[in-house]
DNA sequence: AAGTCGGGGGA
DNA sequence: TCCCCAGACTT
């Protein structure tokens, strides 16, 4: 048969399970669930796109208490974002997060535009599902998503095959989110389903014996759940190397560069990059000819999504150098200000400060001397 | 339609 | 180690 028959259960009888399954096992209690604004919705349902709410949390509660509304967060620098953002992932989210509160400040009187999906969605870093869960989260109305979550649920659930990144897979699993979306309690609906997957209905051990749908879902009928929904096809990931000047002048502080605003670690601040000793000789030669070289650290490697950086840090000292310029700046290791680097270069210069400073705020050492 | 963006966590 | 995760954007 080349047709999937109807829904396996009645919209409203999937929604009383669901609903039901919620009442007893979902979240309750997580941050952005409390005084559901749409501006807290939004900062969340960005910081969760594509990462985990364990690692989004603390994130969440530091970025709230920086900047508690939307103008506030207009009001920022976008170096600042990028410093409460750094360690996070997919600093584009954050330059995006940022240019969308201007936008909402400057353009919609400082309110999200929640009446319209079209409108929520021309905001920078938000698309049709996380639109859709702003507006079904901080509004009740309804409003269809499809995150990880659903797809995972939803691909299980009717036994549809297909990576969910293919076009035709995604199409049907929207058809199927929109078929079950109610037109009441969206905001448990929405969260119930986000709940299901992330918790009965992970990828690695779904526990079937307690889902509320195991006697409807097609992937479980036939002891399959684990293949749904397919998996990426997977593509050999190259390895780059990267040389990395660690230029300290005199009085320990070290020589920034900020990277283009797109791209790898747009926007953020990191070290001056070249493909190889050769490029980082060459550079040095002609802005710093008098700086003593230190033999090269050694090498660690960055894994990115789709390729490994080889980085190998070279040091070297200096007792002047002029003309810094525009995208270039000295950075204290031992008096870090609020700016957002990459995560290799951040590790790099945590390094290079000594053990014993004064105690920090935040009691999170890992290992204490003495 | 495919490639790009990242760090963390689980298995 | 490998794979994936509350996707969106660019080409």
């Amino acid at each position: 048969m080349t047709d999937h028959p109807p829904a396996i259960l009645a919209s409203q009888a999937f929604q009383r399970r669901l609903l039901d399954w919620f009442e007893l096992h979902g979240r309750h209690d997580l941050p952005w669930q409390q005084d559901r604004t749409p501006y807290r919705v939004w900062v969340s349902e960005i910081m969760l796109q594509q990462t985990q709410v364990a690692t989004v949390i603390p994130y969440f509660e530091r970025f709230m208490a920086r900047f508690p509304d939307v103008q506030a967060l207009a009001a920022a620098s976008r170096d600042e974002v990028l410093h409460l953002w750094t360690g996070l992932g997919y600093y584009a989210r954050g330059r995006n997060l940022h240019k969308a509160a201007r936008t909402v400040v400057a353009e919609h009187g400082g309110e999200f535009p929640v009446g319209s999906l079209e409108a929520m969605a021309a905001l920078p870093g938000i698309g049709p599902s996380t639109a859709g869960a702003i507006i079904a989260q901080s509004t009740g109305w309804r409003a269809v998503i499809l995150d990880g979550n659903v797809k995972r649920v939803l691909a299980r659930l009717h036994a549809v095959e297909g990576w969910p990144g293919r076009p035709a897979v995604e199409r049907r699993l929207w058809a199927l989110a929109e078929h079950y979306t109610p037109d009441h309690r969206v905001v448990d609906f929405t969260q119930a389903m986000m709940d299901l997957g992330a918790t009965l209905c992970s990828r690695g051990r779904p526990d079937c014996v307690a889902c509320p749908f195991n006697d409807a879902c097609r992937a479980h009928a036939r002891g399959e759940q684990r293949r749904f929904p397919e998996s990426k096809p997977k593509k050999a990931i190259p390895t780059r190397h990267a040389a990395m000047l660690l230029l300290q002048d005199d009085a320990g502080r070290v020589l920034l560069e900020q990277r283009p605003a797109s791209g790898l670690w747009g926007g953020l601040w990191s070290l001056p990059q070249f493909e190889d000793e050769a490029g980082l000789l060459g550079w040095l030669d002609q802005h710093a000819p008098r700086a003593e070289l230190d033999a090269a650290w050694s090498s660690f490697t960055h894994v990115f999504s789709h390729f490994r950086l080889e980085i190998t840090p070279r040091p070297a000292r200096v007792t002047r150098l002029d003309a810094v310029g525009e995208s270039r700046r000295w950075f204290d290791p031992e008096a870090p200000d609020s700016i957002g680097l990459a995560a290799p270069v951040k590790g790099l210069l945590e390094s290079l400060r000594p053990f014993t400073l004064s105690a920090p705020e935040s009691p999170h050492s890992d290992v204490q001397e003495k």
